[in-house]
DNA sequence: CTCAAGTTACTGACCGGTCAGTCAGTATCT
DNA sequence: AGATACTGACTGACCGGTCAGTAACTTGAG
């Protein structure tokens, strides 16, 4: 109401900013249940009960770290589809390999995994994902691949279905990297994996040639 | 050293497999971190306590899960791939719908998932799980796709890529049931999901024309 | 057969360590 | 002297692993 009057009131209020970044950290590094509050404090350079100044407890520091980290990188992948131009194999091949780009390999790259980890155990948490990240890729996926059918470019499968069957090697060379792949399992050169897989999937898609 | 002159004192010796049962079920439910050895006792009937007269431990019951569960799985599906005759897409097929059989629709289902789960915190039972599991079934499908390469009805891809590139939708369709999907955040039907795979992933792999 | 001694199978209270969340107190501004 | 930002010791609940004790069964001497 009267917060205008402070005029220098805010240094730097990048505080919150560095305690999520800690927090994604940990959460990717841990999982969510053997992060200690303790730690992210820690690594953020201050004391646990400094986090309850900025955060209700450890669920609403989760959920800021998604909806700081995620969502924004979701609407910007919402723009492409709505003004692209081309063919869909293509806007096909740049979405994923955007999606690649902003989330694969960033620090967020973990988070997949993590909420794939979790979500049995703490199912208010598997909501929100779902609802704030999930349902939004998803129709990015779907609006895709109708674009291509309507066009003619792609062979009329179940798109419901396509969308997670094509997604799926995507999300698995993720989670393997930050799972089985992290204890010296062996793993995929990225560029070559998205490569065979964009390959076998868009010609089983094509309906008459390729590009 | 003189065990021999008891001529009957093992009655019903099914305990081990009791608790590896309830254990199964626990780690598949809550995660190996999240089970507590009080409620793995307390499903198959007994106290903790005796839990540790067949198990040297936590690490030790899990290790056992596995091995009594999968691991002969995977020597059946070997005897599969080196006795087939015909077409290596049905082939192929033959083996993803057996797999999912014996391991996705039973209560092994949830096995993939938990290991993803915990591998990065417990690397010891990753590696035990690689090296008695993901090796073993590697190889299985590396058979499959070479033998369609030399056979001329697979193109020339580059197999190891395309072993995990092929195989990720199938983990895939498990793992959301049982993170996910097991929190109402809609899944598919396996028939349909499978179907929808194979018949992209085949056609892409596909020389010349389908079957 | 009887009963004590020995053996096996199992129990559950307990210990030591961990961690989310709390709050009385300190420090540094205005 | 009051407001703001931050601290870290503390609490209560939790759990893997331990071990002294109990129960049930077997054996064999009398």
């Amino acid at each position: 109401m009267e917060a205008l009057a402070h005029p220098r009131q805010r240094r730097k209020q990048a505080r919150p900013a560095e305690l999520t970044a800690a927090a994604l950290e940990l959460f990717v590094e841990k999982g969510f249940a053997a992060t200690r509050l303790d730690d992210v404090a820690a690594r953020a350079g201050v004391s646990k009960g400094t986090l309850y100044l900025y955060f209700d407890g450890k669920d609403a520091l989760f959920k800021a770290v998604i909806q700081e980290g995620i969502v924004p990188i979701l609407e910007a992948g919402a723009g492409l589809v709505d003004t692209f131009e081309g063919g869909s194999a293509e806007l096909l091949r740049t979405l994923i390999r955007e999606w690649w780009q902003r989330i694969g390999s960033s620090a967020l790259g973990g988070v997949p995994k993590l909420m794939i980890s979790e979500a049995r155990n703490f199912p208010e948490l598997a909501a929100y994902y779902n609802e704030a990240v999930i349902t939004r890729g998803r129709e990015l996926m779907r609006r895709v691949l109708r674009r291509g059918i309507e066009r003619g470019e792609f062979r009329a499968v179940d798109v419901e279905t396509a969308i997670d069957v094509i997604f799926a090697p995507v999300l698995m060379l993720l989670i393997w990297r930050y799972s089985l792949g992290a204890c010296g399992c062996g793993g995929h050169d990225p560029e070559s994996y998205l490569d065979t897989h964009l390959d076998i999937a868009l010609r089983g898609l094509a309906t008459g040639e390729a590009t």
